[in-house]
DNA sequence: TGTTAATATATCACATATGATATAGAACGG
DNA sequence: CCGTTCTATATCATATGTGATATATTAACA
């Protein structure tokens, strides 16, 4: 893995660790980290269109600097809180499975 | 609803509670319990024709009692566990997204 | 029937995710 | 500059999800 893209990952709480360490991440274990990181990104984008972080978290009852967290693909949300931040933008399931059928 | 899936629900955990109380369930909460059915069903389908809940569960390192619930659709299992046992049974993001897509 | 493998249910201590709050930093217009 | 709006970071008490264990139930079959 690119240092820049570890460095990445590390700054936001995900357990990357020395590189020894990172190989010991199992594939699905991986996936799951990108599936979270398409969801955030996704977020983001739909969000920005139509309303503020604060906005969306009264809408959907929790608080805006948990919104900032899931948007910047912090390892503290929970795909959980990323589906129905999703959901609250107006997201359909079909717009949730196509993100997650989309990663790699 | 009818009262026989909201008594299947209850029995699960989901907090259905009266009528008028689940009638104040959200469009996007009750969007999200159908998700989380939807991968239950869909990873019961999927381990059933390969392995044991019992390895399921070590390769994952859970415990069979909890893929039990999870497959049972236990309102104290989190996407993210379902999420994490699809991709121990080896499916893809593909197969996930579809699953998800298919809700509704 | 009795034995075994598989699955379901119950309980629990502990870890993690959560919303709330305070506050700092950006971006932008006046 | 300044004030305002939006977003990011930090901290925290609490709620929720977790794996583990024990045990009950079920299913298949000799």
């Amino acid at each position: 893995m690119e240092q820049a893209k570890r460095e990445r990952l590390e700054a936001k709480g995900w357990k990357v660790g020395s590189v020894s360490d990172f190989l010991a991440l199992t594939a699905e274990e991986s996936v799951l980290v990108e599936i979270k990181l398409a969801l955030s990104q996704n977020l983001k984008e739909r969000r920005q269109k139509i309303m503020t972080q604060s906005e969306l978290a009264s809408k959907m009852s929790s608080s805006q600097p948990r919104i900032a967290k899931a948007e910047n693909g912090d390892a503290s949300v929970s795909i959980e809180l990323l589906i129905r931040a999703m959901l609250a933008t107006g997201a359909t399931p079909q717009d949730i499975g196509q993100v997650i059928a989309g990663v790699r």
